[in-house]
Formats: C-alpha cells, structure tokens, sequence
DNA sequence: GCGGTTACGGAACAAACGTTCCATAACGTG
DNA sequence: CACGTTATGGAACGTTTGTTCCGTAACCGC
C-alpha cells in the first residue's frame, strides 16, 4: 500500500524493555526512549499510543521471555534440582556479568506495582502461572522420590521463584559471585533432595573454620 | 533568638521517609511533599537543602530505626532462631495490615541505588553492618550448639536478612497470611537448628495431602 | 513515473518538575 | 513596646515532562 515501518514492533518492545528493566518507569522519559529506539514522537505514539501501554507490552514481552527461559531450562533431562540449580547459575552469570542489572519484574513490583493496578494484575497473574508450573514439577519430582520436602509443592515453587527473583537484589549491593553463590545454595537447600546429580557436593559453602 | 520553627526536624525527616517508602523517590513530588509535610518551599529549602538531601536523611533515619528495631528484637533471651522468627511474624503483621508497604530500603536498593552512587554506597554499609551484626549473633549461637549450620554465619545471615526484606516484595503481590508465613518458614529453614523453643512444632507447612 | 497512502521529523503545547527569591509575619530579647 | 532576627507564604523561574499536530518524505501499486 503505502511507506513500509523504518522498524520492528517487536524488537523495539524488547529494546524498551531494557531500558526500564535498567533505569525504571520514570527514569525512562519519552524523549530518551525515542532516541533510544531510534524513531520520532509522532511514529511512537502512532505505533504504541503512549508511555504506559508501551510499558505494559515490554512487561508482558519480558515475563514471556523470562516464563519461556524458565520452562526450557526446567525441561531437559535430570533432577529438577540440578536443572534448577542450573538456571540459578545462569542468572548468576547475567547479573555479575556488564550492566548486571535484575529482571524488569522485579521493578515492576516494587515500584509500579503499589500505584498502576494493571501493573499488579499483571504480575499477579504472572507470577502465579510461574508458581503453579515450577509446584507441578516439583510434585512430581517428590512422586518420583527426586527430592524430599519439608512443605507443599506450591509454596516450595513460591519460594524458589522469589529466590531467584531476590537474587538480582542482592547483586544490587554485593556483585561478587561467591556471595551469590551462596545465597544460591542456600536457596536450593529449600529441597534437601537426595542428590544435585553431581558426585559429592558437601553441603557446606566452605570448610567449618578455614 | 528569633522567630522559632513551626515543625520538628526528624519528625518531618521519618513523615518524608513515609511518602518515599509509599511512592519512591520520582513518585514523591518536592510540591506534594510540601502539602504532605505541611511546610513551604522556603523552609524546606532552608531546613533540608533539597529533594535529594532529604532522600538520603530520609534513608538514613529509616535504615536507624530498622537496624535498631532488629537489634532489639535479637537481645532478650530465647533461641536466636527463635527470635529471628518473632522478628519476621512481627514484619508480617505489619506488611498485612494496612498499606502494607515495604521497607524503604528495599526500594531504594532497587530504584536508585543503580543510578545515585551514594544510595548504594550507603546502601552497602548499612546491609553489611547488618549481615555483620546477625553473623556473629549465628555464630555464637551455634557455637553453643543452639543451631546446626550448612553454611558459614555470614552467608547465613545475609540470607536471613534478604530473606526478610524480600517478605515486603512477595506481599507486593501476593497478601495473605499463609503464603507469607510459608515464605517466612522457608527462610528459617536455612538454620535446621534443634528447636524452636516451641514443643511440637512438625517440619511441615501442612499435612503431605488434605 | 504518477497518485494514493502512510510513516517520519520536529516544532509546539500545557502541565508539572525542582528550585529561588522577596516581602511579610512571628517570635525572643532588651 | 520596639528592635533584630529568622521562619513563612506564595509568586515566579527555567527545564523537562508526556503528548499533539502538521507539513514533508518515502514507499507500493498501477
């Protein structure tokens, strides 16, 4: 028909979303996001209508990548400990990487949440999918006798997901992997499990007095 | 001398750490903060020298209060474990009532400590006087055979105490009482210890199938 | 290569931002 | 009661906020 886009929705939702992700909803003003994302006011407000629902659309492309991360890594073959574990050292790897910053869900919580209900609904809805899917794997991981547990499967997923959540807080403050090691560790210590697959991991972080 | 100020200073200071902690610090305008606080322009500017300088007073006097209220919650007698756990009901009860909103430091770690060097500087000595201060409490404790540790005190404390500042971030979304009390049960499980104090407490956050 | 359609660039908007300034009001002191 | 001092109220400042609007440029189909 007529003069084709100069970008991609999709890739500028995810473009944006990282820029929230690092510098928050009202740190972000308008005028840095579209030389950011490289296209002029009247294109932005065109293509997305407008500050709040380009955030909500980069909230729900970030949940979606950061569900279908979490759902290939729990899928492979193992113990659903060690492919968690796997996932937690993953994220470790993120955060203390460059510009180690944490999940845009994070934010969204503790900054948008308490003020923009669609925000809370949103993450509400989110992060009980996320929940109910890790309490199912868990459930049947404690059927096939993978792990032993000290509480329901759902609370258990409630608390390896916030776990893992809080561990981009912590890399707020500590940036050092051995730090996030063993909060990691300790995290996982929610499952006593019978094994991690590997050979012989002593639960200790270190020997008692070194 | 001359005519007196019609406000206390560290009043206002704890009033403003209020507002920050229910909005955040780009959600605080200086003009609703003057309403709020009920003084003008030119004795904030007078009294605080700014937004920015009252933010980190705000910080400040809310980090006194939360490290003071923790210390004392650990000094009586009783198990540590014991008393780590009236620490995190009582934090529960106040994320349960009304405006249950989440400490100031949670926030301000991930809303500025990114962006403003001394947030996070502060942020950084604060949390690891804390981590320090809790580590030798768990050292102590499990010298006297109180508790069996898994790992060293001080990864043991931050874990506590990232533990208990993420119970605000979980009450952002979800607010019911079991769900963080499963959560808080989950934290205190990273010191198996012998006992709570209490007599038949069983490791479970319910029965296997109701 | 022309016409129709759509995206783009950027000036312009009102509102809100943090901050400054000064005239006025209120107090302690003599 | 009057003076010196200091806090207060509120208008005003220059920026920056999110958003709108319109003239121009770019592309597709014929």
């Amino acid at each position: 028909m007529a003069r084709p886009k100069a970008f991609d929705h999709d890739d500028t939702v995810l473009k944006a979303a990282g820029l929230f992700r690092r510098q928050g909803y009202e740190g972000t003003s308008v005028r840095h996001l579209l030389d950011e994302l490289g296209l002029s006011a009247s294109s932005f407000y065109a293509e997305f209508g407008g500050k709040d629902a380009l955030y909500m659309e980069a909230l729900a492309a970030h949940a979606a990548l950061e569900r279908e991360q979490l759902r290939q890594g729990l899928s492979g073959p193992g113990t659903f400990k060690a492919k968690f574990a796997g996932l937690l050292a993953q994220l470790i790897d993120e955060l203390t990487s460059v510009g180690g910053t944490s999940s845009l869900t994070l934010r969204a919580a503790v900054e948008e949440a308490g003020t923009k209900p669609e925000v809370l609904a949103f993450l509400s809805r989110y992060l009980t999918e996320l929940i109910e899917m890790v309490g199912d794997q868990i459930a049947t991981a404690a059927e096939r006798g993978e792990l032993r547990l000290r509480h329901q499967p759902q609370p258990v997923a409630r608390f390896l997901l916030f776990g893992a959540l809080s561990l981009g807080f912590v890399a707020k403050v500590s940036t050092d992997r051995a730090t996030l090691d063993s909060y990691a560790a300790m995290v996982l210590d929610a499952m006593p499990g019978h094994a991690t697959g590997l050979p012989g991991t002593p639960h200790q972080t270190q020997p008692p007095d070194a």
